[in-house]
RNA sequence: AAAGCAAACCGGCUUAUCGUGUCGUGGAAACGCGCCAAGGAAAGUCCGGGCAACACAGGGCACCGUACUUCCUAACGGGAAGGUGGCGCGAAACGCGCCAACAGAUAGCGCCACAGAAAAUAAACUACCCACAACGACUUGUCGCGAUGGGAAAAGGUGAAAAGGCGGAGUAAGAGCCCACCGCCCCGGUGGCGACAUCGGGGGCAUGGCAAGCCUUACGGGUUGAAAGGCCAAAUAGGCCACACUUCUUAACCGAUACUGCUGCCCGCGGUAUGCGCAAGCAGGUGUGGUUGGGUAGGCUGCUCGAUCCCCGCUGUAAAGCGGGGGCUAGAUAAAUGAUAAGCGCUUCAAAAAACUGAAGUACAGAACCCGGCUUAUAGGUUUGCUUUUAUU
């Protein structure tokens, strides 16, 4: 498998795993994000990201930062190395647009902690 | 040339690295390669239609919507052309532009704040005119005054609006009481498909405003909405059929009553329940086998070739229609169409012109079944038309 890709395996779409997530996976908060786990027996890292309709009204806005956390996503997951596999969301919860560097940096913060939590 | 108004259109481009989705292609697979990939509003969800499911014998009333005319259209509350009224520009026009909830107020009910005498069967304030008891004056039969009785609706002031307007004649003072012109109403002619325009005759005014209070007239209106709907495999509740065992009461039809469906109500027509009447033989439970299969979560479909787009010709004042040629132009589903970096272009500012340099800015905004409109948001730019100002000929 590519080392930068993100196909749609990678992303967490069936409505019992993210029911799941939320009622048994443990969270932090991380500025700007709230991160919420939960190890899995699937055969990969799984992610849901989502941005808040009362914080960004119009949606040209929220798409702009969902593709910022994917990209920061895709671009280090390779340092998000386990023995097992995770579900993890992303929940975007400030109420500016923050840079991309800004995103990256915390993204890789938070595989620290959820490897160090686990 | 500049400014203003109106209409139509455009609304960034290139490269590098790493990515996403549909389709095509190679491959057993992993994956590789190629093509394409948001908008003028994708927005608001305000109208209209297609499509789909369900419902529907029919009639009346209610409810909701629309409202100058003709045309366009699949349809519309949209558009085109025109009529009428109002406003703006202008010296002015039969000019140009903008706006209109623009059917009916002699079908009926209701309302008309404040001010004002009075707000709709007019008049109770001031002012005007006539008569005249009492009183006053003096030139002693006249004048003044005004309780009171009557006339009039012209004048003042109030108001958004004061009972047709203006002028004349007339009168005690006045009044469509009478007359001319204008307005209004009625009838007829002419032109126009029509809204309407115009001409002639008659009426003496009867008819204040509000229909965005109720209402009247004419026309139209099933409900839901892609989370619609269809298909697939799995597990399972339930239904149905056959057989066996078991228990003993009661099924169907018709009438009656109650509830309910047809947008609401009534009539009418259906459906269900009750088991009172009439009537008479099957009804319930358990097990086995077969068959069917609601809902839930998942997958596939609906899904993008269509009232389609571009060009040319013809018809029509135009909206639009017809014919010919060419093109295929997003289909995601916890939701792709991107992220990062560099450069270019455009606009503004740095006194003025050109070049350079620097700084700042580069909008509104993201498809979710598909179309036709409307409304709202929008940095900057282009074109066309009209008006005004200045310059030149």
């Amino acid at each position: 498998m590519k080392v930068f890709s993100l196909k749609k395996e990678e992303r967490l779409s069936k409505k019992k795993l993210i029911q799941e997530l939320f009622e048994k996976g443990s969270s932090f908060y991380l500025y700007p994000l709230r991160v919420v786990f939960l190890p899995t027996n699937s055969k990969q890292n799984q992610i849901l990201i989502s941005v808040s309709k009362t914080n960004f009204k119009r949606a040209v806005d929220r798409n702009t930062i969902k593709r910022r956390i994917r990209e920061g996503y895709r671009l280090n997951k390779h340092a998000l190395s386990s023995d097992i596999f995770f579900s993890i969301a992303y929940i975007y919860t400030a109420r500016e647009i923050v840079d991309s560097s800004i995103i990256h940096q915390k993204i890789i913060q938070s595989f620290n902690e959820i490897t160090e939590r686990k």
